[in-house]
DNA sequence: GCGGGAGGTGTTAGTCGCTAACATGTTAGT
DNA sequence: ACTAACATGTTAGCGACTAACACCTCCCGC
């Protein structure tokens, strides 16, 4: 049991620095909150807070959603479209996350699309989840036997799910993420036919 | 013609300090070679290194190549599909970059794709891209005015030439970039028939 | 209960990208 | 030749990030 208050202690400690991350970046931008000031809001020292988080934008991009994906990408028949197949998990996965958490996480993305250093970022993060797409399409776990094929489609669908993303956070016509991803899904259909 | 010989001198040292840096990029890699070290091989101080370039990744990634494809797509019939007019365009345009400057094309893609820092850039460069992309297409300045199919069209295109370049940069099979790109605007549509 | 080891934390100092202020030299137009 | 414009160097500074070291607290075996 002896452990179990160290790490209680560390998750409250990482908990804090990013509410109180958060707090300070929505008050005054991300580029204009030093890391200092996060530190020291927090109560900790700088060097604290990179124990923490590897970087400043780690505060702000956790990959949480990626597992999520590929289970529901592994679960689904087989004999659908590859297109379909990547519709339907993302939805489903979406859905879940939507309806638990919709405003934090728009609140999120108006941060990541906001911020210059936190979209470059997403790019790198968004090339991982990718990959993993490419993995589950394709069966396999080596990146090198993924088909030209799969990789085609894998980036035509998250190019499709971030036009999506971008539309919602512009917030135009005050449509809701799911619909504006079907739609875009639809419209990818629609011009190839 | 007395602003003649500042220009020359200008345009100079300013070749001098790129080529300089792509030399100490490829012999040491990009992180590991400081701007200071780019400077002081091109017989500089580090400020003068920044009143050329603004950043230490511009001196790779330079957007020479958007006015080309705008070009090549405003003189494309209206007949045509949307994601043909894109392919046609981008063939136009590659296809002459590629027969001057193959090597050196290849060489900055493997710089570029190499190094996450110049990674990152390099997708918030393609989203200025697309931007264009978008416009053109929608036959607008306005970016508000661009309906939905045309930005995910947009996106999707952008995705496959993405693929392509990063299988090119790869190098399995020797194949040619132009070659790939074909063959990834076959794949996508062949996916969604 | 006590001593020692392990691990989280703060202090300090340093590197690197990047900016601003100011001084200097060189060039351009009169 | 004089002066205004301008390219450049020096210095100093900010902010993200790292490393070295010392401290202190908690845990475990005795």
């Amino acid at each position: 049991m002896g452990g179990d208050w160290r790490e209680r202690k560390k998750a409250r400690t990482r908990e804090r620095i990013q509410r109180e991350a958060l707090r300070l970046f929505g008050e005054q931008g991300y580029d204009e909150t030093t890391v200092a000031a996060i530190a020291s809001a927090a109560g900790v020292s700088h060097t604290t807070f990179f124990r923490y988080f590897p970087t400043k934008e780690d505060v702000v991009l956790g990959d949480e959603y990626d597992p999520l994906i590929e289970e529901a990408l592994r679960s689904r028949p087989r004999s659908e479209d590859l297109v379909e197949r990547v519709r339907g998990a993302v939805g489903e996965g979406l859905a879940a996350v939507y309806a638990a958490d919709r405003d934090a996480l728009l609140a999120r993305v108006h941060l990541v699309l906001g911020a210059p250093a936190l979209r470059a970022r997403l790019w790198e993060q968004l090339q991982d989840t990718q990959s993993l797409l490419e993995r589950a399409l394709a069966d396999t776990d080596d990146p090198a036997e993924v088909p030209m094929r799969v990789r085609v489609v894998a980036a035509a669908c998250l190019a499709v799910l971030t036009t999506a993303i971008t539309a919602w956070n512009r917030g135009e016509g005050g449509a809701e993420l799911p619909d504006l991803v079907d739609e875009a899904f639809l419209q990818l259909r629609a011009e190839l036919a």
